[in-house]
DNA sequence: GTTAGCATGTAAGGAGTTACATGATTTT
DNA sequence: AAAATCATGTAACTCCTTACATGCTAAC
């Protein structure tokens, strides 16, 4: 079961997919690719990793570089294992991939996965996005004027997303009437095709 | 010290000075309160109010109600110790008050913070987000279509914060001190909190 | 009568942060 | 020579989530 770490894991698998990596280079990369809040710590990488070598996801090479004789760096490579269990997951779009955390990691490798899920999973996030918001809008008592401005803050930024998520979808919808899909997901003009509506 | 979760209990402080409460009720405040993103659970807000019992923070009273036979509940109070705590850590205006969670705690709190320590809060925190922009428009490589939206849609979010603030700074000064003296005599009307559009 | 909301908890388990510990290499 | 960056890890601690366990009351 995909428990709420997976995360990391799955990033981790999503890195080394296009190449292998060493520890301190994963979390570099890890940290362009999530790390918009808190940054990763190695007290949270390292351990993840010897979680995965256990698992079979990962092996791990110690580089030993002839020619530059840095430190020996430790090179982890993705499995077949590894591979399928990402792949699995990536398809999965259930719940937990329009989770926070979980949506960012899911979207930075939509390179990588079926446009239909990439749909689904674009339409859980807004929906959950959008049940935010009425869970929010039975506006409160006894709010002051910072309280209340916080929530007005709060509001707007989640209806910006809704509307960034609904635009990602009509361009997905946009191009998926051609079978090979894996097109630009800008805010693209609409292509004016037959409307398919729901 | 106010290590991480020192929000919560700052929270749940904040909301018993208005006024005492039962977890129930005080689990659906702080969700109001904070809860934009996940939803706090009793199996960590009981504990913690647990430990602020132990802290002497709070007491616990046994509501018997004898007109309405509901199921006993356990009201909570704020002591003179918890009053205490709750007036250091709000005025304290160091780093840990720009942290994500802790910065919408503070700022909820705002009608009750000093206005020296409110625009030192909104400043760190907004030379916070900044920085992170910095760190973050190293971008570039490696990053195909789908990452490159979400970096610049991320990036955009935090620009959007940064105006935010840098409005409410500004409403800030704007009925704190006009010209370096701090009696404003007259033009000078009750700046609303949010200087927002015509 | 049964579902939904009110109300309080505990136990197991996972995950992350901070601080510690060490050492090489490159840049200033 | 010092400082920054590269590089790998461990241990203690804290905290949260999930799932479990219980029982009352109101509405449908």
């Amino acid at each position: 079961m995909p428990s709420k770490g997976a995360t990391l894991e799955l990033a981790v698998l999503g890195l080394l997919q296009e190449s292998p990596l060493h520890g301190y280079e994963l979390r570099k990369r890890l940290n362009l690719l999530l790390g918009w809040t808190r940054l990763l710590s190695y007290g949270s990488l390292y351990p993840a990793l010897k979680r995965m070598l256990r698992a079979g996801w990962i092996t791990e090479v110690v580089a030993t570089s002839p020619t530059v004789s840095r430190r020996a760096r430790i090179v982890y490579q993705i499995t077949p294992a590894g591979t399928e269990y990402f792949a699995s997951e990536i398809t999965d779009a259930g719940p937990a991939a329009w989770e926070d955390e979980n949506f960012n990691m899911r979207f930075a490798f939509f390179s990588r996965t079926d446009a239909a899920v990439r749909l689904r999973i674009l339409e859980g996030r807004r929906s959950r996005l959008q049940e935010r918001l009425d869970r929010a809008r039975v506006l409160s008592s006894g709010a002051d004027r910072y309280q209340t401005e916080l929530r007005r803050h709060a509001a707007e930024s989640v209806e910006r997303e809704v509307r960034w998520l609904t635009d990602l979808i009509e361009a997905e919808r946009g191009n998926h009437d051609r079978g090979g899909n894996d097109r630009a997901p800008q805010t693209a003009p609409p292509q004016n095709v037959a409307p398919q509506n729901p």
